[in-house]
DNA sequence: AAAAAGAGTTGAAACGTTTCCAATTTGGTG
DNA sequence: CACCAAATTGGAAACGTTTCAACTCTTTTT
């Protein structure tokens, strides 16, 4: 293999002038580089990226932990998380967990192994246990200890505003309507923003939540639409959730927006192919990936933060079903 | 740093026979294993998956290179190719092009330099010449030459699938909708099945492309609704332009499927939010990734392949738009 | 003109693992 | 009991890089 004492050779230095003509560190004569990188070139050299983590203790790899690529806001998430990572030359390594505990744990080991520079979790379990080593990790919708910084929306916020837009949009009887994840989860702040705004406002409301995760459709939206007939407001934890209650409520000839009012939370919906374009709580999805990944360099820096949880503003994204 | 040698020291031997435990290569005594493996234990040892990788001078990891995770095909593409990876042990490294022929080369050169195992590519450059060393690469619905192998879905045969679908579903003048790309783009295929099954059919057909990238979408669509008024079917390259077509017809009173039926190519529909569902040509995505992987695999075992190009069957998949 | 300071360079050690050859032990056989 | 083959183990080399103490020149200062 081409290594570094090939160039040395060649241009007649010691291997450790052409460690210094590559990374830029200590004193080189400008006769001595212009030689090392003729050398370089004619040999058509490349470091050895493995050899030089290996030799670092340390590589510009960062993970990224979550149930599923697949799922449209992780992976508008993913691609400006990428983005930013790129700035810095870090890159990216993709781990699907399918929100199975056990999953999660196994990558969670397998990555201290690789040594990655970093982690991006959006997991189920409390990972802070797993990790025993000091791997930087910035957890997004998750708050789980001072050691693992949490990004996320203003779920608080967001509950309040869209039990506001479901009043303004003429419900009486809103609803909400999700899963009850763990209690570390963020989002739970959805439904308390908008249990609070609803007695702060008088207005009568229903909360509907099943164990996550949700594995019978049929079952969870059916139970609803038969047991709370008289909602006019649905608040959906997601847009999923709005969407396919959607779905199920035309089954049953109820009209959205004209009969029930839906609000969503994320705001995946961003190309031509969605209808009805739900009236959602938008997450700054971009600025959620950049500052996350910004947290994350600042750890990898050894830096300290100044917020246990970072919590990034939401607006309200009127859509065809309010 | 916790090594092997404290392993060994621990356990009262060398590190050889404590390497050899750990790979389970080679003969070790039970009673060597057990004192061994308590000492790991013990001292709550992980080998060290960098030094590994530099001593074998090869990694676990995979790459994908894509123009954008964000995009929906693709990200179900991804969740399957990490699946298949996980399943052996790789790892995938995920890289974002934008499409954009130097981002892709300073991808392609960042991963040599860090020696991936493979590369999964689905690039607008022909990355062949851009590969100078023998990294296996398994290229999607690109086929450049022998040494890229390419998996794709048959889209000539669904070219012709959608024309014939057109017109069963009664359009007497279907066009075709979509955007040049390179050469060696799989693609293409999709619009000769098109004009070849109208031709041999007799119908009267129109095509409809401009040079990729698409800009302006006002542009492009409007030129195509000014200009093929007459039009009553719509065979959109992909599932994102068919969406795009029925958006702006709608806006000028045009009514799918009642005046234009359209059908799609890719099948990306696969939740409740997506409305109107389209009817399309759904490609076998889980089954591309995983034989994309499959055949990474052996490549990178050194073993050739039959083929040079993998054309999987499409079906068609009914919507709401013919 | 000697001494000090600085600039440039060398060469070897170290990072943690695998692998291979040699050395040792074990077990079986004549 | 002696001998041989097989099984087991030890120990060192090697992978490609960075880093650092030591060394050689060159320049500046006194």
């Amino acid at each position: 293999m081409l290594s570094i004492k090939d160039v040395a050779q060649l241009a007649g230095v010691a291997v450790g002038t052409v460690s210094r003509v590559i990374n830029n560190s200590g004193a080189v004569k400008p006769e001595t580089r212009r030689r090392v990188e003729q050398a370089i070139q004619e040999l058509n050299y490349v470091p050895n990226e493995v050899a030089r983590n290996f030799k670092m203790q340390k590589s510009k790899m960062v993970a990224l932990l979550l149930p599923s690529i697949w799922h449209p806001f992780f992976s508008e998430l993913a691609y400006y998380i990428e983005d930013e990572l790129d700035r810095e030359g870090y890159k990216l390594m993709l781990c699907n967990s399918s929100g199975k505990p056990e999953k999660e744990l196994y990558y969670l080991e397998m990555l201290q192994q690789n040594k990655v520079a970093g982690i991006v979790g959006i997991t189920y379990n409390d990972i802070e246990s797993s990790v025993s080593t000091d791997i930087p990790i910035v957890s997004i919708d998750r708050h789980f200890s001072k050691k693992i910084t949490c990004v996320t929306s203003d779920n608080y916020e967001g509950g309040r505003l869209a039990l506001r837009e479901l009043v303004k949009a003429g419900a009486r009887k809103p609803a909400f309507m999700g899963s009850v994840t763990a209690v570390y989860s963020e989002t739970m702040k959805r439904r308390e923003g908008f249990v609070d705004e609803a007695k702060a406002m008088g207005v009568d409301y229903v909360v509907y939540e099943k164990p996550d995760p949700v594995t019978d459709d049929d079952i969870y939206y059916g139970e609803f639409l038969r047991d709370h007939a008289d909602v006019d407001g649905v608040f959906a934890i997601t847009d999923m959730f709005a969407a396919k209650y959607i779905e199920r409520a035309r089954e049953q000839n109820i009209r959205v927006p004209e009969d029930v009012k839906v609000v969503g939370y994320d705001g995946i919906q961003d190309h031509a192919y969605f209808h009805p374009l739900i009236s959602t709580i938008r997450q700054p999805v971009e600025e959620m990936a950049r500052m996350t990944i910004q947290l994350l360099y600042k750890k990898i820096r050894g830096e300290s933060l100044d917020l246990e949880t970072y919590r990034l503003p939401v607006t309200f994204r009127p859509g065809e079903t309010t």
